[in-house]
RNA sequence: GCUGCUGUAGCUCAGCUGGUAGAGCACGUCCUUGGUAAGGACGAGGUCAAGGGUUCAAGUCCCUUCAGCAGCUCCA
């Protein structure tokens, strides 16, 4: 007798020595029996036709696409046909590791021929055959020994590692493979599951992509070609899926960065180093004004420091040996008089300056604590394949600022770091972020200074995480070398996490550079550093906001606020007044002087992401008016000029996310989108 | 850096098995002076990423370099 909890709370009773989730579900009712591709047992995710043996509370997975666990099933399964069918095609191909992921699912396989995309649909085809002969996925267990033979006689050496890496964990576990179809007959793998029911489960796929893959994600170990496919249980929702990624893609600041003209990479400069445009400039401006004006409610003090630094600087703070492989090559000179060799390095990081004006004067603690600001350009030579338009770049400016202040201040100076990188995401309407705890990793030689500072600082950071009350995870073995740090990370249109603002707390540089400051006893006292970049790079920071907003940034920070369109070429003057009246107030505007109809001019502007868009005829130049609309296709009609022009500034002034200019009849025109 | 892919007009792209370049948009001129998401006509624009090779002949085939894309690895 075996006692069944179903989710509701209901309890069934099945009179054998074993129950399958399948026999459950059909003891429920036909239409459950026929959805069910797996079932949670106890809150693990299994097999529908796995026996159950004992009491247990089960809950039927069904196919459904927002189901994670569904989709695990699905996906993993869809993983197996591809390696099927990668296998029928190449059968020199040797699996390693096929696991579904977030997106859909991938295949690492050792092969000598590349696997191209033109490949992919031959491929397709074959998975689509074994999809059709809806054969089902079979699990059967080996003793370990006998399942290792097993293994090494096929000569698969990534399959013997899996299963011995599945040992380690657990020595008892036994050996499971997987057959799509009948062991012994169809093609199997080792794999600890679960699986869809059957082949024919799986309702629509396609492979993605090919890429290169080390083994365990080791770059020392052989590179495998990994295969990206996705899945889904229709073909409506793969197709809703290939459509999103299309529109994510319009949504990427490398196209919009171009379409909008905010900014350019040449190959004659570098790759890497971003040519801001006039109009990226201007939301560069923008964003720097508003950080400069937070800087000074909170007294720090603006400095300015050179792009390069003598090698001895970097070798005393500890950047250069640690990353010498990261930065470009030094400059290497004689000086004419003496002949004395030196050696600079363009600057990775503006901390040593920022260090060396703190230590150009005796400091008291009275003076503390010091607030060091500077838009600090730093150069890392990061590899070739990593740099992706403003995201990943070798030169990029950093909003830094370094505080030094006593121990006793560091926890209310954390506190007003967070908090101004917290304002910075509320005021540009960031809320899918992530808070992560960076801390070092014990088992690495790689970190600087006295591991009891090192704890010391970790836990005033959880502290200050829990004080503030923002959600994080932590990360062992993400801090910098010279201390742990709060970091705040954003994902990018096609999913990529990125850090932005950064918040790091230093013991290891005021020792290696012996900062000091008198304290109130009148001896020498060491002063704790933090670093902290709430933007984190202007280029990063940019490219993400692109993203955030489309390209559509809020009027503040737009390069064009508003763009008078007149009807015809005989209101030009009047249109010109208008401009003219804008950009004495300090708003940029712009004027559309070409020769096309109203609808095209709008197009225009609409497709530059334009906010305000003020359309002028003789209706509006009799009364000294325009008509406004929104780049969102709302029409607000005709306003006083006087009017606009007092609401949109105080929308830019206040920094708004939203329009202000909305009257009564906003949306009377609104299309849905 | 590694694997795979890509590079043709300012932009987006076409160009089959080699026979010396094409579209749409943008741009310019002209016509039109039009009231809310593309008015019309004509025109100008290309060392086909760069360099080398094969060939009677290369945008097309091969090699090298540069740059970009996706992933891996890395990331102060």
């Amino acid at each position: 007798m075996i006692k069944i909890t179903l989710p509701n709370g209901a309890i069934k009773d099945f009179n054998a020595p074993t129950v399958t989730a399948a026999q459950i579900a059909a003891s429920i009712g036909p239409r459950l029996a026929k959805d069910a591709i797996g079932a949670l047992v106890d809150g693990v995710l299994s097999d529908l036709n796995a026996p159950i043996t004992k009491d247990a509370a089960v809950a039927i997975v069904t196919a459904k696409a927002d189901d994670t666990n569904a989709m695990y099933l699905l996906r993993h399964s869809t993983a197996h046909v591809m390696a099927e069918a990668i296998t029928q095609l190449y059968p020199e191909a040797k699996l390693a590791y096929g696991p579904p992921v977030d997106t859909g699912f991938y295949y690492d396989i050792e092969l000598t021929e590349p696997i191209r995309e033109e490949d992919f649909p031959r491929i397709e085809a074959a998975m689509a055959q074994i999809v059709t002969e809806n054969r089902p996925f079979t699990r059967y267990e080996m003793p370990t020994s006998a399942a290792l033979q097993k293994l090494a006689a096929q000569g698969n050496p990534y399959k013997v590692d899996n299963a011995q890496r599945a040992l380690s964990q657990d020595p008892n576990a036994p050996i499971s493979f997987y057959a799509t179809g009948e062991p012994g007959k169809n093609w199997e793998d080792l794999c600890r599951g679960p699986h869809l029911p059957a082949t024919g489960r799986i309702g629509a796929f396609k492979l993605a992509s090919v890429a290169g893959a080390y083994w365990h994600g080791d770059a020392s170990q052989q590179q495998l070609q990994r295969v990206y496919g996705m899945a889904f249980f229709s073909k409506a929702e793969l197709d809703a899926h290939i459509h999103q990624l299309a529109e994510a893609k319009k949504r990427d600041h490398r196209v919009l960065g171009k379409q909008l003209g905010l900014f350019t990479i040449s190959p004659l400069v570098g790759s890497g180093l971003i040519l801001w445009m006039p109009k990226g400039g201007i939301v560069r401006q923008e964003l720097e004004n508003f950080m400069r004006i937070e800087l000074a409610r909170r007294g720090y003090n603006a400095v300015y420091t050179p792009h390069i630094g003598n090698i001895n600087l970097y070798k005393t703070s500890g950047h250069y040996p640690y990353y010498k492989d990261s930065q470009f090559p030094t400059i290497k000179m004689k000086e004419r008089d003496s002949g004395d060799e030196s050696e600079y390095l363009l600057k990775p990081m503006n901390c040593p300056h920022h260090i060396q004006i703190y230590s150009a004067e005796p400091r008291s603690y009275r003076d503390l604590p010091i607030r060091l600001a500077e838009f600090g350009t730093v150069y890392r030579f990061e590899q070739s394949g990593e740099l992706s338009g403003m995201t990943r770049v070798r030169g990029f400016t950093q909003d830094d600022a370094h505080l030094f202040c006593t121990p006793e201040q560091v926890e209310a100076e954390l506190r007003s770091t967070v908090d101004m990188v917290l304002l910075v995401f509320k005021t540009l309407g960031f809320t899918d972020y992530q808070c992560r705890v960076s801390l070092r990793d014990p088992a690495s030689d790689k970190y600087a200074g006295n591991p009891a500072l090192w704890d010391q600082a970790e836990a005033t950071l959880r502290k200050i995480v829990k004080e503030v009350g923002i959600t994080s995870q932590e990360a062992i073995g993400e801090a910098a070398f010279y201390g742990p740090k709060l970091d705040f990370l954003v994902k990018d249109v096609i999913g990529r996490q990125w850090q932005l603002g950064t918040v790091q707390l230093d013991y290891v540089l005021p020792e290696r550079f012996a900062l000091e400051y008198t304290g109130a006893d009148n001896t020498p006292h060491r002063p704790v550093m933090i670093h902290r970049a709430p933007f984190g790079s202007m280029e990063r920071f940019t490219g993400i906001l692109i993203e955030h907003f489309a390209g559509a940034f809020p009027t503040w920070l737009s390069p064009v606020q508003a763009i008078v369109l007149s009807i015809s070429e005989k209101f030009l003057p009047y249109a010109r007044g208008v401009v003219q009246q804008l950009t004495t107030t300090g708003i940029r505007a712009e004027l559309d002087a070409g020769n096309d109809k109203i609808g095209a001019k709008i197009r225009r502007a609409r497709e530059q992401k334009i906010p305000y868009l003020l359309v002028v005829g003789a209706k509006e130049q009799e009364t000294s008016a325009v008509a406004v609309r929104t780049r969102k296709d709302q029409d607000l009609g005709p306003m006083p000029l006087k009017t606009f022009i007092e609401k949109i500034s105080a929308e830019i002034s206040d920094r708004l996310a939203e329009p202000a200019v909305i009257g009564p009849d906003a949306n009377r025109h609104e299309v849905p989108a």
